[in-house]
RNA sequence: GCGCCAGUAGCUCAGCAGGAUAGAGCACUUCCCUCCUAAGGAAGGGGCCGGGGGUUCGAAUCCCUUCUGGCGCACCA
């Protein structure tokens, strides 16, 4: 662990131990540093930390609570935790702790001064591998805003893991080979369809996989090409197979560019057809036949079938038929069983590996790798401590069926870190259904599912240029000094900023009910409200006289012993920084950086309103230009690990 | 039928390893730019935290039950 950030991120925690040392002194209780609840107090008179300990131990002790926390507060006054200044006690058992500011403001201004732009991390992945499978769309048509939260939150998840110190690897998992694609290329090569000139390739198929899919309905023959397209391409080597891959290929650069353009990057694309041809599961399902787990049925529903057999295991139990056919009776794989060895691969321990290509680079310089039928043998990819699988919730059981399999089949170890990521689906609003022309009745229902294959679904690009177009505007409205080309530039970055938040912002495990009203909305609780306090904060600092910023050193400017309430406010928020962070990160829990993002900020709003900086006397002008530097450094810190632009000016 | 998730202000949502008066944002009403950018701030109205039981000194938070909504339970991907 890391000194500065070490002794800091210990606010809390020095707190809890303190207590629980002072516990087993006083009662001879032993409890864990965990057990011990610390909170904000809702009012300032009791304290900045504060403790219900003795409410809680009031009935094990057999005492009254009051006189437990008045023994307590005997002992840490003796000795003191670092940075409590003052320790109260109030009814009906709280014990109080009020921080010392300047201690506090000292150890935050050393930290951020020594870390800067890792200001908040702590190492607790350090050594540790970790790969993360986010994105993942079918190449068939143009990206949707579903696919923008899974995007968002992977790749903030990812930021979050590298915050950590854990090697992370990105990859996105293309089913190149599978019906969707297959729906296409029947539009294009039997049913003749072309893409006009002048429309992006990717909102051409979005169009066409409708139309084809409705002509299956009038035309059921029809749905014969699909299935000879599908054979086609696992046959390769032929003129389908060819259309199929070029399919593909196009569309995953459109995916590619609206992701980029968003500020989310890859390590590794990973092609279902190299799954397919290197043969992933036959290589596995050798080994496995061995192992017992894995059974072949001679009778009863499943006959002629190779499972596992999960019904042993209780979140099986009650399932009318708890066995998962990994092989069907006409000697094929089910899509779980590739699954399964692809999950094997990114652990290493499947024994085979893929071959591998450069994709290009991407806009932010790093290099995009691919999996290719004839590429270079590599060391690199693969091989994690730690597997994330970003998928939206529908896919809960099947992910269930995957790790529990992994389990039965001797992976314990993998099985045991393997993580679903499970986040729920984006909706539509009625009113943003109605305006893509979905028939909504009256009263009826309020949520709207989107649907790929009705092509009724907000693509991710249309919300970005609306949104950039939104931003101009305003931006264009504020700056007339500025070029058009500013405008776009900073347009962007708020834009950016916007929809990032607004994907990551809400609850995992809620439906997003998107709104173009509220996706939209650029004040309140959203992107450009954090990015504009971080533009106040560097419009404040640009008009310091260069030669006063320049003597200006964090580590030993002076701290006033008073400080207004908004400094304080200001103060314990960065402080808490690393703790949020931390938290988030372990919890895989990108939302709660966001909500912390934005409190931030909005603690700054308050402190921006009521104290002056360039106007306050020389030394408290310095003072407060340090904890403005302090402050751009946490916020833009936070900003960067939500992926989000931090514009100097808006 | 079984399982998972959600139900908190008019709307969208925080809070849920129990703690002091339930918080934001939007919308609405009223203020604040001779003062570092008003994408901001201040004030106000608005809540049987779905219903009913229980555990506890204390429940939006834990347990049981019930209602409502969403999703899932293939030899589909």
């Amino acid at each position: 662990m890391e000194g500065h950030t070490y002794h800091f991120y210990q606010l809390e925690r020095e707190i809890q131990e303190r207590l629980r040392e002072a516990l087993k002194r006083e009662f001879a209780l032993a409890l864990d540093q965990e057990e011990i609840p610390v909170e904000v107090p809702p009012n300032p008179e009791f304290g900045d930390l504060s403790s219900p300990l003795p409410l809680k131990l009031a009935k094990t002790l057999r005492q009254n609570p009051l006189a437990i926390a008045e023994k307590l507060q005997a002992i840490l006054l003796k000795e003191r935790p670092a940075y409590a200044k003052t320790i109260t006690v109030t009814a009906p058992g709280y014990i109080n702790f009020f921080l010392d500011f300047v201690a506090l403001t000292r150890g935050l201004f050393d930290a951020v001064a020594v870390e800067k732009e890792k200001y908040g991390e702590v190492k607790v992945g350090k050594g540790k591998k970790v790969v993360i499978e986010h994105t993942n769309i079918n190449p068939n048509k143009a990206a949707h805003i579903g696919h923008l939260r899974n995007a968002c939150l992977g790749d903030t998840l990812a930021r979050l893991k590298r915050r950590l110190g854990y090697e992370v690897e990105v990859q996105n998992y293309i089913d190149d080979t599978g019906a969707a694609v297959a729906d296409i290329v029947v539009g294009l090569y039997h049913l003749e369809r072309e893409c006009p000139r002048g429309v992006p390739f990717d909102s051409f198929c979005w169009d066409l996989y409708t139309q084809v899919n409705q002509l299956y309905e009038e035309n059921p023959p029809l749905k014969e090409k699909q299935r000879e397209v599908l054979h086609q391409i696992e046959e390769g080597d032929n003129e389908v197979a060819q259309l199929a891959k070029k399919v593909a290929g196009k569309i995953v650069d459109h995916h590619l560019d609206i992701m980029w353009r968003l500020g989310v990057y890859y390590n590794l694309l990973t092609w279902e057809s190299d799954i397919l041809k290197l043969g992933f599961w036959e290589y596995a399902f050798e080994q496995l036949k061995g192992e017992g787990s894995l059974v072949y049925e001679e009778e009863g529903p499943n006959a002629g079938c190779w499972v596992v057999k999960l019904g042993d295991l209780e979140e099986f139990k009650d399932l009318e038929n708890p066995d998962k056919v990994l092989v069907r009776s006409n000697g094929t794989a089910t899509y779980t069983a590739k699954d399964i060895a692809y999950q094997m691969w990114k652990f290493g321990v499947l024994g085979k590996d893929f071959f591998y290509d450069r994709h290009g680079l991407q806009p932010n310089g790093t290099v995009l790798w691919t999996t290719t039928p004839d590429g270079n043998k590599m060391e690199r990819f693969g091989r994690a401590d730690e597997v994330i699988n970003v998928i939206d919730l529908r896919q809960k059981y099947l992910q269930d069926v995957l790790r529990f399999s992994l389990y039965k089949l001797g992976f314990e170890k993998e099985a045991a870190n393997s993580i679903h990521f499970g986040y729920e689906v984006v909706a539509l609003s009625a009113n943003t259904a109605r305006e893509l022309g979905v028939e909504v009745k009256e009263g009826e229902k309020e949520v709207y599912a989107m649907s790929g294959r009705q092509g009724i679904g907000v693509k991710a690009g249309v919300l970005v240029e609306r949104m950039v177009k939104k931003a101009t505007v305003e931006v264009a409205k504020r700056h007339p000094e500025m070029s058009p080309e500013e405008h776009r530039k900073l347009a962007q970055d708020i834009a950016i900023g916007a929809i990032r938040y607004y994907m990551i912002k809400y609850n995992i495990n809620s439906v997003i009910v998107f709104d173009f009203n509220e996706a939209l909305n650029m004040q309140g609780n959203t992107g450009p409200y954090l990015q504009y306090a971080y533009a106040r904060a560097a419009n404040i600092l640009g008009k310091v006289e260069p030669e006063i910023l320049e003597e200006i050193d964090l580590r030993d400017v002076s701290i006033p012993a008073e400080l207004t309430s908004e400094e304080r406010e200001l103060i314990r928020r960065m402080a808490e920084f690393p703790a949020t962070l931390g938290k988030a990160a372990q919890l895989l829990q990108p939302p709660i950086l966001a909500e912390y993002t934005f409190n931030l900020a909005s603690t700054f709003m308050n402190f921006y309103e009521a104290v002056p900086v360039l106007n306050a006397e020389p030394p408290l002008m310095r003072f407060r230009i340090a904890l403005l530097l302090a402050f751009r450094q946490t916020l833009g810190n936070a900003l960067n690990t939500l992926g989000m632009p931090a514009p100097a000016r808006m």
